[in-house]
DNA sequence: GTGAAAGCGCTAACAC
DNA sequence: GTGTTAGCGCTTTCAC
């Protein structure tokens, strides 16, 4: 432990040399007992780890990063954390930075484009090893500062068409085929859709797309124009069903872009005067958590968000590793889950 | 930039030497460039930026680290990143961090012990400055290792009364009793309460204390029995609501220790065939962003959240800069917000 | 006003 | 096997 002249401890973080002075031995022969503990005889090595032990000293990340050139961080973009979309995708990238002993730096960019290329600058200066772009286009401006600053990174339930830049996702459009299809299948007519706007979000245009293949198979191509856009949330959502509803009268089933838009579809549809399942059925997109929770229970388009996540850092550690990835686009399975928020028209 | 012996360049990135070179100057004069501009005669100053910006040099959080022996980055413990109550609390932090130039690290601990152990050591090499522990009760074996290391750390959404630890909540006590006083003064004479196990939370025993002293105020002692207890999650709420329901099948209102809770409570009541809020008024805790999206939508108890992780950043940055907090334990006002889940009997 | 040089804590040759 | 030493990229005296 340090001293100062006094010789009293002062509150300093113990070094390297401080647990040599302990053991008595040299900085190198500590280095080694951390680095490559079987070169080290037993004698001194045991006086390291006890010296270790009861200085609590633990190696400096700076100075070790300066020499190893990695921070074993890994920056990851959320566009907004208060969508509970997000919260399961967290967690798999956790999950899996546990097992490949790394640790995440989060950034909420809210969607804003300067602070998203502000904190890219950021993860730079604190030399994080790649970063992961959840969810959100990607934007040539990111894109152009990413390579610029020769950041590895991967995509995590978006993709890009653009580069070809690694990606974790699932397929959007037979995902949301599967959802409208079977509406078509269960007697529904009248169908419609609150849809992402297509530029903002990558799984915008393949959603809408798959509603209306699904409607043409069924013959119900009229159905096309039976759709709104919501920006991301519920607020947008239950307006943009409110408009729909007044369009489309007659409905029988609408397919949402997200469970927190199914949210507000079911609420504007109750607003209106008419129940769900009853008079209307609604599908929703991902399968957050809290689908199981609402009243009515979503039916919806599962996306496995947990193990996007834990692929996405899987990935990204095999390009910081390799320089490569096997599979550039990596898609999942999603899978319908239907509960209490549709049924079959009668 | 760096170059090989051929002459090509190599992706490598640039170091203060690179920008030195380029400007023609020492490495002295851009580091004061980038720390003092103003001691440094213009026609140099603007050859050493040109040259910044050529190279897109960005300093090495490491060497700076090495040399400041500051990270600029905070750590921050969250029991359960899928638990909606947290993301608002992120989104304070963060916005407070971009504020004061620092950036996030968090750890999602999922209540585990060890787990939350291991990341105390990890922030430790990554050299974070401080740690916010949001939420769970301070355990005694997180406090030895938190003070052992001399990290400066504060309490948000919780607090301790073991320690004279900095910390950022509300009064559950008093927005409890708020709550429950709310519901007697409309007329509620069987009121229920589904709790946190008190030790576990830190708000477990204030939140059922504010429900017992409301009970007595109003003479409704008897109701103290109506008690079942649910860990973190709706699921267990939702059980503990079946449980409360067969034990106390008279009631007309239930306190919920959170929003989640109450949306189980809502779906058990509804379950067993009754109403809410019509036979049963159901009153939550938090305010989460799902509380106004949920059908019916929930009356609460609003927790400042966003501010609570605003404040809580800003109290570590002053216990990290003065070495003191002024306030040690600050409590931020809580409301009562009725919504359609509660009404008053008739 | 500017450059040379020491040193932050660590690892990795390199001697012994 | 173990100690000595040269950096990693940066800031900061200290001369000039």
């Amino acid at each position: 432990m340090s001293q100062d002249a006094a010789g009293k401890e002062i509150a300093m973080k113990p070094t390297i040399r401080d647990v040599a002075n302990m053991a008595g031995v040299s900085i190198s022969t500590v280095s080694r007992v951390m680095n490559a503990p079987q070169t080290v005889v037993e004698s001194k090595r045991l006086r390291v780890l006890e010296a270790i032990e009861k200085l609590k000293y633990q190696p400096n990340g700076f100075a070790r990063g300066l020499i190893y050139k990695k921070s074993n961080t890994i920056g990851v973009m959320i566009p907004d954390i208060e969508s509970m979309y997000y919260a399961g995708l967290i967690r798999g990238m956790q999950d899996a930075a546990v097992q490949l002993n790394c640790s995440l730096m989060f950034c909420n960019t809210d969607r804003d484009k300067d602070r998203l290329l502000s904190y890219i600058e950021n993860f730079y200066e604190k030399q994080v090893d790649g970063i992961i772009f959840a969810s959100d286009a990607l934007h040539p401006a990111y894109y152009e500062k990413m390579t610029r600053f020769h950041f590895p990174f991967v995509l995590a339930s978006t993709h890009s068409l653009d580069y070809d830049i690694p990606s974790v996702d699932i397929d959007d459009e037979s995902a949301a085929y599967a959802a409208v299809d079977y509406l078509a299948r269960e007697g529904h007519r009248q169908i419609g859709m609150i849809s992402f706007p297509f530029g903002a979000m990558i799984s915008g245009q393949p959603r809408y797309d798959g509603f209306v293949r699904a409607l043409r198979d069924h013959g119900l191509e009229a159905c096309a124009a039976h759709v709104e856009f919501a920006e991301h949330r519920y607020e947008h959502a239950y307006q943009a069903s409110r408009r729909l509803l007044e369009k489309a009268p007659n409905l029988t089933a609408v397919f949402a872009a997200s469970d927190e838009f199914a949210m507000g579809a079911i609420t504007a549809i109750q607003d209106g005067g008419r129940s769900v399942p009853d008079d209307v059925s609604v599908i929703g997109f991902d399968n957050i958590r809290m689908a199981d929770m609402y009243i009515p229970k979503l039916s919806t388009v599962a996306q496995p968000v947990y193990e996007i996540g834990i692929r996405a850092i899987q990935k990204l550690h095999e390009l910081i590793t390799d320089g490569s990835v096997k599979q550039l686009r990596e898609k999942l399975p999603h899978k319908l889950i239907i509960r209490d928020s549709s049924k079959p028209l009668r």
